[in-house]
DNA sequence: ATAGAACCTGTAGTAACTACAGGATCAAGG
DNA sequence: CCTTGATCCTGTAGTTACTACAGGTTCTAT
């Protein structure tokens, strides 16, 4: 039985992701070097775009290369186990929560600055936001 | 009366960044080009001071350095009105709620992959975070 | 006078891509 | 078979908002 083979381009296309991005993960060593034809163009299987798609994936978990290698470490060798991808993932979760609550707070400080300011054509001067916070 | 005078690192300690940071938004047209001392310092005074901390304070609240630069345009001429101020506050915060929203549906996906998770020491084979992300 | 802190300029590195330039290869239609 | 346009190749530079040097000069205090 024969394998399908695929080109970069529809790779990307079926990770919803720039030809040069494929590049990019190549030379930073999450997608493996491919096999080429004869004129260097790269050949992609599927077991490829499952991974392409698995690091897309996890990127828009909000998951950093550094830690997309590791979850990929999980998936390559067969040593590994559920818990520590657990463990990842709340990790991740936490770390959401972290940025989650601060944005919180910043949207506060900002509405606050906001109801304090009646807008329109007043000077700048008189203007609360301003004298929020540009002062000594 | 004489006006007293801030050296760089006066400036950045006040504002609570590092000496490249002022370098940095001098070369970029946030901070002014000081006049020096006879060796080159450079020499500040306390409206320096002002400006750097207003720009750093913008900052936190996750302004970026373009609408620093545009909130800086209305401090610096006087032809603008407090409610231009009060747009960009208003449009930032709505931002801000986007990016929460964000991070919020992104939580969700991370908690429920870990809620399907036995975790432990089960074969990554049978992870359900995995299963989830690593597919066709 | 001198030591050491602070300052100077300029370059390169960070994260995760994106955007070219300039050229080669591939697939489809005639 | 040949051509044309799409796709692909490598390599370099740009993006954002800084940070981190290197190698040298100046300032300040003793």
């Amino acid at each position: 039985m024969e394998t399908i083979a695929y080109s970069i381009g529809q790779l990307a296309k079926q990770a919803n992701c720039k030809v040069e991005t494929v590049h990019y993960y190549e030379k930073t060593g999450l997608m493996p070097e491919p096999p080429r034809t004869e004129g260097g163009h790269r050949l992609y299987v599927l077991e490829d775009a499952k991974r392409l798609k698995f690091i897309r994936r996890c990127r828009e978990l909000g998951f950093k290369i550094q830690q997309i290698k590791e979850l990929l470490k999980f998936i390559d060798e067969p040593d590994h186990y559920c818990g520590e991808v657990k463990a990842m993932a709340l990790q991740q979760a936490d770390d959401v929560q972290q940025k989650i609550d601060d944005l919180e707070r910043l949207k506060l400080a900002l509405y606050e600055m906001v109801a304090q300011c009646k807008g329109g054509r007043y000077s700048i001067n008189d203007c609360p936001i301003v004298e929020a916070l540009y002062v000594t």
